[in-house]
DNA sequence: ATACTTCCATCGTCAGACGATGGGAAGAAA
DNA sequence: TTTCTTCCCATCGTCTGACGATGGAAGTAT
């Protein structure tokens, strides 16, 4: 039976959701996911195997920047940070994600 | 360049919107698509390679039912239509979006 | 010592959206 | 009559992206 109870994501979403978690300031990996739990109050479950690569992703973009220092815990932890182009790119997916869910709702509430 | 100016769609939401678009009466696949496009003033453009795939597995999991006919237009088409299952479905998925979409807003409106 | 938590990251898999492609039948245009 | 457009079906191959499993390492608590 492939799932377990559901999808902790909408896919295409998580791009979003760590630019907007930046932009609050600099966080390590770990910081994100803990982050995006606690807001959501649970419903956002990002795994680490879904966070690295998206993290890498954005790197690749441009989208963010990493530098390596130290936690609040006293641990070695990687500091990801918005950039320019990061801040532009959050503006321009939120935009896109309100537009489509916008009209998904006029869909769902279509007579 | 890859792609052309933004994705037409949430993946995941497929199949919400062509459950929910049935809800309201049997229609045929490409009657599905037409509908969503305009229902959504043109956002939602689910192209017929998103669209048959979508309802063989809709098929598949027994949430629709198809049946041949005759469209308006005095084509030959298959009709698809809601089973109870696909019913419950529409529920459980619609409930789980907005659960999601409300978690994301969290998210994209925390301070 | 040992166990738990924090923090990093990759690999392999699987679902799903989409461009390209192919076809057929009705009606309108040439 | 031929051609074109619109309507309607569907698949194949590709690519993106989420995720389970896995494997460290370093700090803190028992």
């Amino acid at each position: 039976m492939g799932r377990k109870s559901g999808p902790e994501l909408l896919p295409g979403t998580l791009d979003l959701l760590i630019l907007r978690t930046l932009a609050a300031g600099s966080q390590h990996g770990y910081g994100i996911a803990s982050h995006l739990k606690t807001v959501s109050d649970d419903v956002l479950q990002v795994g680490e195997s879904s966070l690295y690569p998206a993290l890498q992703r954005l790197l690749l973009n441009g989208w963010v920047e990493a530098a390596w220092g130290t936690s609040e815990n006293n641990r070695r932890a990687r500091f990801y940070s918005l950039t320019a182009a990061g801040r532009r790119q959050l503006t321009q997916k939120r935009d896109e994600f309100d537009r489509i869910v916008f009209a998904i709702h006029r869909v769902l509430d279509a007579t």
